[in-house]
RNA sequence: GCCCAGGUAGCUCAGUUGGUAGAGCAGAGGACUGAAAAUCCUCGUGUCGGCGGUUCGAUUCCGUCCCUGGGCA
């Protein structure tokens, strides 16, 4: 019987990282990130990546594993984290997944579909279509023809969506929504999700962007830029997309700060929404750390 | 004290040639099938600063008072 992969989930900013590593070090455990950004090796202020000495405590995966200009996805995060859970299994160790891209975490623990992969040749297509004036209308239009289903579901403005359904019907002749989602590939996992109170997490929230600008993440982003083109798609990400606007001239500090703080404020609930509709979440309250370390350990104990 | 400009949703503002008002942001809820820190969807009654007046009807016009900026003294 094999022991369940333990997965810290939570809203950013709620202490997953810590709790990580603590739950590893008493459980023999080797970290896996599953954050989309923190992945890239230079994103390291904006990113909130573990310190140095706190990558020196236990051994992490997947974190600084790739150039920014490399296109990467949630199906090559299965593929990787998969690899990566079981080499450390191999060894005897436990995977303790940390971070905070929900949609990697699911890819690793449920499978994606096997359907067509990205193919740039029909985006750089669909995506012409889609910068023409009714161009989003009429390939909404398109999808609902081939693929009623996708049709309704995904909304006309929801352009990634949109592109990549008609990207899956024209590479394969069948409509997205008629795929399952990986079946037989679940790997056992313990989900523990920590949760602050709003207000608290907010308060914190903003406090971590003031102190990522003033530790120099203007700076970090002006040096990324020299080496990599701004599309890149790590530069999208909240921080670096404002820190890359002051860069260019676009935005003031000020207005920077203020945007990363709106956009880090919508992301943590974005998670949150995530989570509360996750089956076989466990909760545990993260106001106080070493009660939040407490019961993890217990429900690792009961589950193992 | 005088002269301007304002006082409309939690914030920034739009608007009503007089028929009780709406955007963005914030906030809340939700979606999520290879871009996911991405991309989207849904949700707006608030003494329209107070009090009078004109009017069938005032947030809109008039008077007056209060408050906030700026200018002149």
């Amino acid at each position: 019987m094999k022991r369940p992969l333990i997965a810290i989930a939570g809203p950013t900013g709620s202490g997953k990282s810590e709790l990580a590593i603590r739950l590893a070090l008493t459980a023999g455990g080797e970290i896996v990130n599953y954050d989309s950004v923190q992945i890239y090796r230079g994103f390291d202020i904006g990113s909130a990546k573990p310190s140095r000495e706190q990558i020196g405590l236990v051994p992490h995966h997947l974190l600084d594993v790739l150039d920014a200009d490399v296109e990467f996805n949630a199906a090559d995060y299965e593929r990787l984290a998969r690899q990566t859970c079981e080499a450390i299994e191999a060894r005897g160790r436990r995977p303790v997944l940390a971070g905070g891209t929900f949609f990697y975490l699911r890819a690793l623990l449920h499978g994606l579909p096997a359907m067509p992969g990205r193919d740039d040749t029909i985006r750089t297509r669909l995506h012409a279509v889609a910068s023409r004036p009714r161009g989003p209308a009429w390939l909404h239009r398109w999808l609902s023809r081939v693929d009623p289903v996708s049709g309704a579901r995904i909304a006309r403005a929801d352009r990634h969506r949109v592109e990549r359904a008609l990207e899956v019907w024209i590479s394969s002749g069948r409509p997205i929504s008629s795929w399952e989602r990986g079946v037989g590939k679940e790997l056992p996992s313990l989900k523990i999700a920590l949760t602050l109170p709003r207000d608290a997490l907010v308060t914190s929230l903003d406090a971590r962007v003031d102190a990522m600008f003033r530790a120099g993440l203007v700076d970090e982003t002006r040096a990324l830029l020299e080496r990599f083109p701004e599309t890149a798609r790590p530069f999208g990400a909240i921080g670096y997309r404002e820190a890359a606007a002051v860069v260019g001239g676009r935005m003031s500090e000020r207005q920077a700060i203020e945007e990363a703080k709106r956009r880090t404020r919508a992301y943590a609930k974005r998670q949150v929404t995530w989570l509360r509709a996750e089956r076989n979440v466990h909760w545990v309250e993260a106001s106080d750390k070493d009660h939040a370390f407490e019961a993890a350990l217990r429900l690792i104990e009961v589950e193992s």
